[in-house]
DNA sequence: AATGAATGAGAGTTCATTCAT
DNA sequence: AATGAATGAACTCTCATTCAT
């Protein structure tokens, strides 16, 4: 009745498998939309199986919350083998790879973004995480001045928030359109000096 | 002025009154958490007295997309009585006193966007919106460097969506603080040449 | 297609079928067998309906509760207008009557005992009946031998706790045979030297 | 006496111990309350090995019948050694000790006791047990007053009734103090002319 | 214009049970 | 002999919506 080659997956591939599929809803349908019984079906087992791996289902969005800010640090700049303007267009790089590879990754972002006012334990997580990344973004600003990198006078502090709330608002607010993103980007580089 | 002894409202009111419940309701719960009973409970009438102004849910939604976008067109740049450039710096003046005398308003403007991929209805509207405030942006940039209040080569369509991005990004995407949200718009100013 | 003239019942009576259709599952099935939705169509309403009228099903069974308790005061002597013994004797009577006529509140009875060990709110109530009913029990005894109409010596503490521990074991625990009922409630009679 | 180092156990003792945690939390919360995961869990075994030994959850419950019964039989009169008044005596002693050493039991008499009306399993022995009870103590009653150790005319048959009924009142039926259970004992004892 | 009462559909969660290993 | 993984069925509870009054 059922294939016999269809081995039944190692324990940590369905609890992948069900976060993945959460993601996914999450992404689509917003945390409005987000269905237990819908997740568990796009994995193909039973709700209750996804009871067995996930206690409830807020055990089930933290899930989906680490899986997310994972894939999202890979953005930060992290190789310090090359000049700080450089690695500052290479995250400028990385995040418009990101949007265009894995655009449901900021659908999620912007999900959890909003609620963070209202989940403590998504707060938390969620604003450790523009922390780090406004910290980076404003020390290799400093750093891109002080190696010669970047000219002229500026206060890296500011300049590291306008960057981080461009890029949130271009990334994670609707309406997406590649081009406009791309275009909000470059001249978001072009204000920093950076081309 | 009013009717005196608990006179019943006016039609109107009451409609009013209900949209702005839900619209608090949204901006503290989003619309995750949006119950029509708690919402006629804040107005102190029946569930069943919000479906007499209301025929669904999703109508009283969209009654709060309404009150919303109001609210927030009244930030856009609309007397050309002054330079371009002042122009400019009012509404950036304008979207910073709203975010302080109004924060509700963007917390629900971003629960709107996010819908609005999701929501035909939303999704037109809100639309329209940014490509109202985007070419109101791209036409005052335009001007301001026309009538030499602006100097130096420009993009202004470019600037105009970094303006809009920046702006979406840092009002409507927690966390919110209103120094650095301060800082932020100032410094866009500055990126601008508008101090 | 459903009988016109099937009036809609007062709300107090849907309050009150529900509790007494609980009251009925609870004597048939225990409160391991007490199903909401079987309660609630017992009644011929919806599920929703019976959560409109008890917030939580622990709610409904407190309204078995007070129910049971109210029903089985009926049952202890309150008119003070004859002697001890006949009062006592009175009460014999009515206990028989009510295993006669109402078997169900002792197997609901005996549920609620049960119960009261873990649930605070049953115990409290539970315990405040078997303390009043002792009281009763030890005063009445205590009255007749003062006023002469029972003789010898005798612990009316004592003696009280031995009848409602016999009436409890009698009527409330299987297996249940009402010439055995009456065979021992005679005898115990017999032994306070009422017959 | 035991193999060293967490041998697994014999079969025998597996089932022992899974009917003695069942028999445990049965006392403790109930039918109601009752869960195989638990059973297992304090066993420390998992679920599928609890369902490896007794097939169903029901037959867990006989097993804890069987065991529950043993317990108590081990209370009835068995020695004829002494007077018949000295085995009344003897029993109700006995009675005394389990309630102090094994308030558990009681606690699980109860239970079976509602439920044998449900259960035919359980009502078949449960009825046997009363049976057993009553038969016995009508014989010693009649036997104490053949052979004189107690005077006086009496319905051995209706006191038997009563003593069994008393016995369960007390005993299995809250709410439980140890004090007012020796007190009530006592009185039965009296009223038999044992004191 | 307003409501108390009612409901269908569906939500998350639980649990005894099964089965391949 | 024992288990991790999986499930179907059923549970209590929620919610937008309806309707007679």
């Amino acid at each position: 009745m059922s294939p016999r080659s269809a081995a039944p997956k190692p324990p940590a591939d369905r609890s992948q498998a069900l976060v993945a599929a959460a993601y996914h809803q999450i992404a689509q349908r917003g945390f409005e939309g987000l269905r237990t019984r819908v997740v568990a079906a796009e994995v193909g087992v039973n709700v209750a199986t996804l009871h067995y791996y996930f206690p409830s289902k807020e055990a089930l969005i933290r899930g989906v919350l680490n899986h997310a800010m994972q894939r999202f640090r890979s953005t930060l700049p992290a190789s310090p083998s090359s000049s700080a303007s450089d690695q500052l267009r290479g995250h400028f790089a990385g995040v418009r790879r990101l949007v265009r590879d894995e655009p449901e990754l900021f659908a999620v972002m912007g999900e959890l973004a909003l609620r963070s006012t209202r989940d403590p334990v998504i707060g938390e997580i969620y604003q450790q995480m523009t922390d780090v990344w406004r910290a980076a973004m404003r020390g290799l600003l400093a750093k891109a001045v002080a190696d010669g990198s970047l000219t002229g006078p500026r206060d890296a502090d500011a300049q590291a928030s306008l960057v981080v709330a461009a890029l949130m608002g271009a990334c994670m607010i609707p309406p997406f359109r590649p081009a406009r993103l791309r275009e909000t980007v470059a001249e978001l580089e072009r204000s920093l000096g950076l081309r």
